[in-house]
RNA sequence: GGCGGGGUGGUCGAGUGGUUAGGCAGCGGCCUGCAAAGCCGUGAACGCCGGUUCAAAUCCGGUCCCCGCCUCCA
């Protein structure tokens, strides 16, 4: 049994192969920091926060490097628009990705370069792009790579440079002044008020394809393993992207991954689409948990719905395990995150080594949670505890903890919780329900909630 | 127009020839003082039309519809 992963370029599923045998180095492109992260965002992020922990889990050394692209057009219009500079709008929502990326549990990049810090390395690029012949000089507007000595052009799209050269401009009008419709800017010469940076051919700023190129060599270098983001940077801008590494005599990546879009209400989805595409909102709703969940329950590379059902859907899902958790922690059931028995490994190794099957690794998390729990119904602890270890195991794989709710409470609330609890306690003994029930609705009040279990009551914040 | 993806039960969403996906919601039961939690059982589906086959959601042909990319986009 070995990784199969589905590559974009060759539009089917390889062998995962990497460069250096236990290592893999990846590169993901990251976000334009222009407003707040949305959904789609955070699938991308969970997508390759889960490839990336399971190849960690399979024993493999994994060094991910993801950029931030803090200067571009739509990070200038807005400076533009609110008075401010470029790189306090790029900063501004850094941090608020940052936030949320923390919130949903994404393992922080071992190298995270931004363009602004790269400009040096950009140049270099150019510089050679433009001695190879591959990029040529529009005075007055910037350097622009010739895509024409690219026969390859188009492959990761799926077309040829011929259909490409037929289509351009169908949807948009072409700078008549390029040589081809389809070369692409690597550096745009400066317009006032722009943020600019000295180049041996004049001030200006980089275009967006090239610092990938610049950045992902820098830091996996040549012939890295894994380049991945959403499958809408397929093209123009990965292919944007391997044509310059290509122009320059460079291995690039050995296997592209792209992921899918969120849809919502069957459309991708954008800002115009109403309330429930802002990521730090999902999460204040329904929990990183449950979105994190939602995006393991349809496999990365299908389109899939986030509306606020689903999310809750997935909350729902969360809130068991949570009960699961605490329903083994107050029968004494001894459980660990790293035990898989073998059968349910098996299982899961199989399923993820399918191109990242989640879906099904989920199910099988799904089935060994009610086998654990039907388990524990027949007092068979020895069980309860091995299948729930795996169970546990598995969505720990996956990056979903279990919280039973109950760790987090401040020690003087929890002194007059107990009060209550043994209050309820000795109504029940004496059969008084009355004051039994008015006392748990009185800590339902407070957001606790009490449930009665075969070994004495438990309590929680929900 | 070109290229690609898809249409599965109330909903989200797996599944590529025959066997229960799973989650959420529903229904019945067990358990419980009640509730919650849990378990057991259960209903319900494969856009449409043909074809291949003993057998098709799954393969083939046709057809309708939806979505994405082709411009910035995760």
């Amino acid at each position: 049994m070995a990784l199969e992963v589905f590559d974009s370029m060759q539009r089917r599923k390889v062998l995962f192969e990497s460069r250096q045998p236990g290592e893999v180095a990846m590169y993901v492109c990251g976000p334009t920091v222009y407003d707040v992260p949305h959904l789609g965002h955070g699938r991308t992020a969970l997508t390759y926060d889960m490839i990336r922990r399971y190849l960690t889990w399979s024993g493999l050394a994994v060094t991910m490097a993801s950029n931030v692209t803090d200067i571009d057009d739509k990070i200038i219009r807005r400076a533009e628009i609110e008075n401010r500079t470029e790189s306090d709008v790029a900063a501004e929502f850094t941090v608020a990705y940052d936030k949320q990326m923390i919130r949903l549990g994404i393992l922080p990049a071992d190298s995270r370069p931004h363009a602004t810090q790269f400009i040096e390395g950009m140049i270099e690029v150019i510089d050679q792009l433009l001695k190879n012949d591959a990029a040529y000089e529009l005075k007055g507007k910037g350097i622009y790579f010739s895509v024409q000595n690219d026969t390859t052009y188009g492959k990761l799209a799926g077309r040829s440079l011929d259909q490409l050269l037929e289509d351009a401009g169908s949807r948009v009008g072409v700078d008549e002044s390029k040589k081809s419709p389809l070369d692409f800017a690597l550096w745009k010469s400066t317009k006032p008020g722009e943020p600019s940076w000295d180049t041996p051919w004049g001030k200006g700023r980089p275009g967006w394809h090239t610092e990938c190129v610049a950045m992902s060599l820098s830091a996996l270098g040549e012939g890295f393993d894994i380049h991945g983001g959403g499958d809408d940077l397929t093209f123009p801008h990965h292919q944007n992207e391997l044509a310059q590494v290509n122009a320059l005599g460079k291995p690039f990546t050995r296997h592209w991954i792209h992921s899918s879009m969120v849809n919502v209400s069957g459309e991708k989805m954008s800002k115009s689409l109403g309330n429930f595409t802002n990521l730090e909102e999902a999460i204040d709703i329904a929990g990183p948990r449950a979105l994190r969940l939602l995006a393991l329950q349809t496999h990365y590379r299908k389109a899939m719905e986030m509306g606020r059902e689903s999310l809750m859907a997935a909350s729902e899902a969360v809130k068991r395990l949570d009960s699961f958790g605490r329903r083994m922690a107050q029968a004494n059931v001894s459980i660990s995150d790293t035990k898989m028995d073998e059968a349910s490994k098996k299982s899961f190794i199989s399923a993820m080594d399918d191109d990242f099957s989640t879906p099904s690794a989920v199910d099988t998390a799904f089935r060994l949670m009610r086998q654990a729990n039907a388990a524990l119904d027949d007092e068979n602890v020895a069980d309860a505890s091995e299948i729930a270890s795996s169970c546990i195991s598995i969505f720990a794989v996956l990056g979903i903890s279990v919280d039973t709710g109950t760790l987090i409470e401040p020690k003087d609330s929890a002194v007059e919780i107990e009060i209550m609890m043994k209050r309820r306690f000795d109504a029940r003994s004496e059969k008084n329900f009355m004051v039994a029930d008015q006392i748990r609705d009185e800590l339902l009040e407070m957001g606790i909630t009490v449930e009665d279990t075969p070994n004495g009551a438990i309590w929680f914040r929900a």
